[in-house]
RNA sequence: AGGGCUAUCGCCAAGCGGUAAGGCACAGGACUUUGACUCCUGCAUUCGUUGGUUCGAAUCCAACUAGUCCUG
């Protein structure tokens, strides 16, 4: 019998994972991975231990707990709060999936000597004629998360089950109904999980030990002087609404310029994209493209975006450039670009380091 | 002191004789395992004040008040 471990967060898509692997004959082992120990023993929604406990006793599973709050801090936290203070927009999901969930749960997978790790996202691992693995969109587009799996490696995918891309969310509600899981219709996690009030900035002050950029000056794009901002660490790219200052139509965060602590506003048409320059790549349905070769591709530029065609070419060490066949609004510097192929698996995935307007 | 200009929602702002656009902000809600965006709903019986002209005025006229600019 094959032997898997099951990342549950608490919620209810983790937990019929669990549930339907068990069923399907594996010897399952559930674990939920600390990581955010908040003020008054809060957990973050990522890791809810007790939600997580009491499923497991329900679906009749071993279930363990484990503290990776300092790993967590190191690689997810502190990355975030920097690229903040840098005038970006990070995506902590991304690194948490790769660097602590699959690097975790697979540790643990070897401990107890199990073949498989598993989780409730709503995508497929599919292994290629290539000998690649690779993931692919769920078959219930709403709910896709291949977006924030773009960074798992191909050891982690290959130990990989994800037993819900085939489920809608209502389907895996009724399920969870079915089965008796207390969580069944615990309402799904949304924003940061470990910023629980949803106030960014002054979590970001609350963990810098240095002084946090103050007020600046809004510009337009020839520089003229809008009005003033309370810092860059309280806005994004794309931003529209809470800028303080008015005109007589939307204007939105085109740019933030940390290193002169000014924030670009722009109106609408203004705020498209024609190209983007990635770092930090990983590839996934195909080995890393050759400098000079190109790949057609679609692309996402955010979670939640129906995407766009573009072109990538290397253009460097571990840069690639994207250029997409139509403009594309708010693509953020620290957020990721991710790539699609024609079968709706990742090809693969980086940072925006840069974004090229015109 | 004289002359010009302006006074419309908390803020910006359209309207130019026919019965108060829009944006920001704010309040709800939808969407969402990142940020943002987006989408619904609500938000001036009233246009500095007082009179007048008119079937009808925020829109025209007068006076007053306040702000602003120019001249002295």
């Amino acid at each position: 019998m094959k032997k898997v471990i099951v990342g549950m967060s608490g919620g209810v898509d983790s937990a019929v994972a669990a549930y339907l692997l068990k069923k399907a004959g594996y010897d399952v082992v559930g674990v939920t991975l600390r990581t955010w120990a908040g003020v008054e023993g809060q957990e973050s929604r990522c890791c809810e231990i007790d939600d997580a406990r009491q499923t497991a006793r329900t679906i009749g599973i071993p279930y363990y707990a484990f503290n990776c709050v300092s790993d967590f801090e190191d690689k997810v936290v502190n990355p975030f709060v920097q690229d903040y203070l840098h005038g970006m927009t990070p995506n902590p999901c991304v690194i948490c999936n790769r660097e602590i969930k699959w690097e975790r749960l697979l540790y643990h997978a070897d401990v107890l000597k199990a073949d498989h790790v598993a989780t409730g996202h709503y995508a497929s691992v599919v292994k290629l004629e290539n000998g690649r693995y690779t993931v692919q969109q769920a078959s219930h587009y709403n709910k896709d998360q291949t977006y924030m799996l773009y960074r798992l490696t191909q050891d982690q995918l290959a130990r990989t089950l994800m037993p819900l891309g085939d489920y809608s969310k209502q389907e895996v509600r009724k399920i969870a109904e079915e089965a008796g899981i207390q969580v069944a219709s615990k309402p799904d996690s949304q924003e940061i999980c470990f910023v629980t009030d949803g106030n960014y900035a002054d979590f970001i002050r609350d963990h810098e030990e240095g002084a946090v950029p103050g007020e600046g000056n809004y510009v337009d794009e020839a520089g003229n002087i809008l009005g003033r901002h309370k810092g860059i660490i309280h806005y994004t790219v794309g931003q529209r609404k809470g800028l303080g200052v008015a005109f007589g139509h939307p204007m939105y965060i085109k740019e933030i310029r940390a290193d002169r602590n000014e924030i670009v506003l722009s109106g609408y048409e203004q705020t498209y994209c024609k190209a983007i320059v990635c770092k930090d790549l990983n590839f996934m349905s195909i080995p890393e493209p050759e400098e000079g070769e190109t790949v057609r591709c679609q692309v996402k530029v955010r979670y939640r975006h129906s995407g766009q065609y573009a072109q990538l070419e290397k253009i460097g060490e571990d840069r690639f450039k994207v250029s997409f066949d139509e403009p594309v609004r708010f693509a953020a510097p620290g957020q990721s670009a991710v790539f699609y192929d024609e079968k709706n698996c990742l090809l693969g995935g980086g940072i925006i380091e840069k974004v090229i307007f015109s």
